[in-house]
RNA sequence: GCCCAGAUGGUGGAAUUGGUAGACACGAGGGACUUAAAAUCCCUUGACCAUAGCGGUCGUACGGGUUCGAGUCCCGUUCCGGGCACCA
């Protein structure tokens, strides 16, 4: 009998042995190289693990194996996102505390991840909602409120600094509350009065890359803008140094990008404005008062024929004048109506006429001042010259409101649109000699110049005349950092008569307090409004009961929690030394793992989780804590997989479901969608679960039993008396009732083949929709894999035999090929390569131990269970991962002929063999003499000849004259 | 609107970076073994023409170009995906 591949029994001894023998303990170890993988560690849902998570996860941990058969010391661990909305939500409805069920979905992770046999350290497992975890997520922030950031060095610094440079200029006030309130406009950690994205469903704000398209990215609930105090993070501060680290580190280019966009670095001007108001206090009035703009087209001040303030800006009030108050107001009161959304999709032009003339420093024109939505009061000053020759926005106001429009460029047809691009011939600047206000004795003439040489002119000459200055302007935001939720990180945070103190450092971690209720109290206040024993005293340095607040020893403390992003943002360190409970990380595990070498996860975090990450470790960086100004070395975006949802279609306020192919479809112009009808009536779609469904086929008896809302239900169905469902391939999620877990796959084929087949199905940065069809195939190769070790009586086939040119070509052709694969994440191609070898060995019915020996410590990475299996029956001791990873050798490889395409002007007409060492000339001369030639050379002559050793012969002909 | 990435058989995807397009796998068709099924093995499989056999033409979204030679480089167009978006 021939031995099985039993990948079952296989599979179980050898999770146990790894356990047992503690196979991927990493110790810090000063004679090796380290190499630090990491995987975006997950969020355990309560759907447990997808085919999606083990994606990146596969790939990591076969770059993971390779790194270490090659002799580095690699760290590889895994732990979990631990708070987040979902976990709260399921508690506020069911009243489990989320502790009880993030843990409970830990557990089935853990079990399903297990079941794949990966190289995790799990010693080095992390939560981040454990207190012994965020102690140092409070520990960072608290570092971050005292500290500031130094724009000289670029970087961040003790606050006390800053104390004493105010002390020395004698700017230090002797007020309490005043000192706090000052040293907020410096701290990286500070409370801001500032618009956020308020969400109501929710209850709690938002940070902007938690919004998409003016709604909530979980759930889709709609989002306001509302005043309030928050705790944010100076993330705007670290702006040009998170865009320069962009150039050091190995991120795909579209990433970077992202990156770029969002951090929006802009080079401009900020130029001063006077103003008058002259309707109400005669010409003249409100002389020596100013605004500022910023403008990145200096080159254009000769064009300005307005300027806009944002209904939001402070200077609103200033400008208004009586006779325009009426007017005002009510604009103000609409632009207040309009949802983030509206104003995100609604484009219209609209604006109020505030009463008031900026004067134009450079031509002294009086120029009426507009408020309009148009303008943003969060970037740049909120205040901008109006240049409608040369910028749509301004065009559409100018044609709008009927104002004056000046061309400025040569050539530019400005008749119908406006002329934005940033190429041509400056005119017009000035318009006549008179149309230039003198400084100096010297007045701006751009005329004649292109226009980036206007753009600096007009800069050097605002700066010389002291007009206003270079400024470079950045989009990123500072990040809200309070959330008004439940399953967070506490803030370590008291008031003491409305200042807000640090708890001690020592007293780290704050826990958080048990409530009985998870939503906000009937006051409004923030769950954890409802704890009790919620009072800071600093007599006894510890957590009191609420009613001992007195406000000379005990004091109220924080009621927001954390944001999700505060616990990823340091977790890679975290995982260099997880138990230290005197630091975050001591310096002697951050100096030898440094930083993150291979990380993996999805682009999806391009706008958050990376750039936060980012901004926290070049903090520890400046704090010396974190060793690398950049985090993550090399990044890889795996691709999404997708699931297929399926649809069943219910009429409107019926309770009948109509079969997917008797609908009819029409598309509707006003929402971008299609709808669907039966009979005149509107079908709506309704998620149906993909075990109800086989092909696109709705199992009726299934789907009644599933939920009361089909229990009763009518089914209408086609001809063929089936239920048609309708398809889409969406992200896999529990609420789309789309998602495939792995354990069925392990269950049927083993982690191997699950394995393989997820690195097969393409390359590893590209989304593609889950299928199964594929994965007989990976798991054929690898029965024939162990087959190649088994004669047909269940013995090993290797034997002492020498290993023959053929063998030896086959196996080094495979290192060669695996080696660089693994190198560039190319792994299906590798996986290719081994189907390729195997079934070269097995023509050639290779038994030569040589060879043979070879093959497990190949396929280690991707397939271990196999692979230690294998490595034993050849006789080896402990495991195949303390193997050496084997080296190609050239002389295995050269050919001693080539087999090549011999074209005739360009077409390949058939192919021949050359000796491997053979001369252009002798190549040329070869195919010319060939019988196949024979017949395209008749009546031709030769023209022209290329010959590329190794490559290819052309040869040129023509017919003969 | 701006920026980035892409388009290759029925399907997933290869192609030494300018040198025999379609590796490998799935699916499909045919065959062997078997009472049968499963498993396994062998053959065919881009399209069209031809076919006893040899062979030929076209073909990498579309239209041009550079080159002895283009899936690969350049210009233009279309389509799909991603990011930013009233950012001055």
């Amino acid at each position: 009998m021939a031995k099985e591949y039993n990948f079952r029994e296989i599979e179980k001894k050898w999770h146990r042995l790894w356990t047992e023998r503690q196979t991927y303990k990493v110790i810090e170890d000063e004679n090796r190289k380290k190499f630090y993988v990491l995987n975006m560690f997950p969020y355990p849902s309560g759907a447990g693990l997808h085919v999606g998570h083990p994606l990146g996860y596969i790939a990591s941990d076969i770059y993971a194996r390779y790194k270490r058969l090659q002799g580095f010391n690699v760290l590889n661990p895994m732990g979990y996102d631990a708070y987040g909305l979902p976990a709260e939500q399921y508690a506020i409805k069911t009243g489990q505390h989320p502790e009880k069920t993030t843990f409970a979905n830990i557990d089935r992770y853990r079990e399903q991840l297990d079941k794949i046999g990966f190289s995790f350290d799990w010693d080095r497992e992390v939560r981040t909602c454990t207190p012994d975890y965020y102690h140092w997520t409070q520990w960072a922030f608290q570092k971050m409120f005292n500290s500031y950031f130094d724009e000289e060095l670029q970087k961040a610094q003790p606050i006390e600094k800053l104390i004493e440079k105010f002390k020395a200029e004698g700017t230090w006030p002797s007020d309490e509350k005043a000192q706090s309130d000052l040293l907020m406009q410096y701290r990286l950690a500070f409370l801001g009065e500032t618009m956020v994205n308020w969400c109501p469903q929710l209850g709690t704000v938002l940070a902007n890359d938690e919004v998409v398209n003016g709604v909530s990215e979980r759930g889709g609930y709609p989002v306001e803008q509302k005043k309030m105090r928050q705790w944010c993070l100076r993330v705007s501060a670290y702006s040009q140094r998170l865009l320069d680290g962009l150039d050091t580190i190995d991120w795909s280019e579209s990433i970077k990008e992202t990156q770029r966009n969002w951090i929006g670095r802009s080079e401009g001007a900020e130029i001063e404005i006077p103003y008058i108001l002259p309707s109400s206090l005669g010409e003249g009035a409100g002389e020596g008062a100013s605004f500022t703009i910023f403008t990145t087209r200096a080159d254009t001040m000769f064009g300005v024929t307005f300027f806009v303030l944002a209904p939001e800006s402070e200077l609103v009030d200033k400008v208004t004048t009586p006779e325009q108050r009426t007017a005002v107001d009510e604009y103000i009161k609409y632009v207040k109506s309009r949802t983030e959304r509206e104003r995100m999709i609604d484009h219209t032009v609209t604006g109020v006429f505030s009463g008031a003339y900026g004067i134009n420093p450079i031509t002294g024109d009086k120029c009426p001042i507009y408020i309009a939505e148009y303008v943003l009061a969060g970037y740049g000053t909120g205040a901008i010259m109006a240049v409608p020759a040369h910028d749509s926005r301004d065009y559409a106001f100018a044609k709008h409101f009927n104002l004056p429009i000046i061309p400025l460029v040569e050539g530019a047809d400005i008749s119908t649109e406006s002329y934005d691009a940033k190429e041509g011939i400056v005119m017009n600047s000035p318009i006549s000699e008179d149309k230039s206000v003198k400084y100096d004795g010297e007045s701006l003439c751009l005329n004649g110049l292109t226009i980036k040489e206007a753009i600096a002119e007009t800069k050097r000459f605002v700066k010389a005349h002291n007009l206003g200055r270079v400024k470079v302007n950045y989009r990123l935001r500072d990040a809200i950092f309070s959330r008004q939720r439940y399953w967070g990180e506490p803030f370590p945070v008291y008031y003491k008569n409305g200042i807000p103190t640090m708890i001690p450092e020592e007293c780290l971690p704050l826990k958080l307090p048990q409530v009985d209720k998870f939503l906000p109290t009937e006051t409004g206040e923030p769950p954890l409004g409802n704890a009790q024993i919620w009072a800071w005293d600093e007599k006894t340095n510890s957590v009191v009961d609420c009613s001992a607040i007195d406000n000379k020893t005990v004091f109220p403390i924080e009621l927001y929690t954390m944001p999700g992003f505060a616990g990823s943002s340091a977790y890679y360190l975290r995982y260099m030394d997880p138990h230290n409970d005197r630091a975050l990380v001591s310096d002697k595990a951050a100096s030898y793992w440094q930083n993150v070498d291979l990380y993996v996860g999805g682009s999806e975090h391009a706008t958050g989780h990376l750039i936060y990450s980012r901004f926290w470790n070049k903090f520890l960086f400046d704090l010396g804590v974190s060793k690398k100004d950049e985090p993550f070395q090399k990044l890889i975006n795996q691709g999404m997989i997708q699931g297929w949802s399926s649809f069943v279609y219910r009429l409107r306020n019926t309770n009948k479901f109509v079969s997917f192919d008797l609908l009819e479809e029409q598309y509707d112009d006003a929402k971008k969608k299609n709808f669907y009808y039966y009979q005149g009536t509107e079908a709506d779609p309704v998620y149906a679960d993909i075990s109800m469904v086989s092909g696109n086929v709705l199992n009726v008896e299934k789907i009644r039993e599933w939920t009361a809302e089909f229990r009763d239900a009518e089914f209408i169905l086609n001809a063929n008396g089936q239920y048609i469902v309708n398809q889409a391939i969406e992200k896999m999620s529990k609420s789309k009732y789309n998602v495939v877990n792995p354990d069925d796959i392990c269950e049927n084929y083993g982690a191997d083949t699950l394995r393989l087949y997820e690195m097969f199905l393409g390359p590893i940065e590209q989304s593609k929709p889950w299928d199964v069809a594929g994965i007989d195939g990976c798991f054929r190769f690898l029965k024939k894999f162990w087959s190649l070790f088994w004669d047909k009586d269940g013995n090993l086939t290797a034997d002492d035999s020498e290993a023959t040119a053929d063998n030896m070509k086959s196996l080094h052709k495979l290192i060669k090929k695996v080696s660089s694969d693994i190198e560039e994440f190319s792994y299906n191609t590798s996986i290719s390569a081994f189907m390729v070898a195997v079934s070269e060995l097995a023509s050639q019915k290779c038994c030569s131990r040589q060879v043979l020996a070879q093959l497990p410590v190949l396929i280690a990475p991707f397939a271990p269970h196999i692979a230690e299996e294998l490595w034993e029956a050849l006789g080896n001791k402990g495991s195949v991962c303390d193997a050496q990873w084997p080296q190609y050798e050239e002389k295995y490889l050269v050919e001693t002929s080539v087999k090549l395409g011999v074209q005739f002007n360009g077409k390949v007409r058939f192919a021949m063999d050359f000796p491997a060492n053979a001369t252009p000339d002798q190549m040329v001369q070869m195919a010319t003499s060939a019988p196949e030639a024979q017949k395209h050379l008749e009546g031709m002559q030769i023209v022209k000849t290329i010959a590329i050793p190794g490559r290819i012969v052309n040869i040129v002909v023509k017919p003969q004259a």
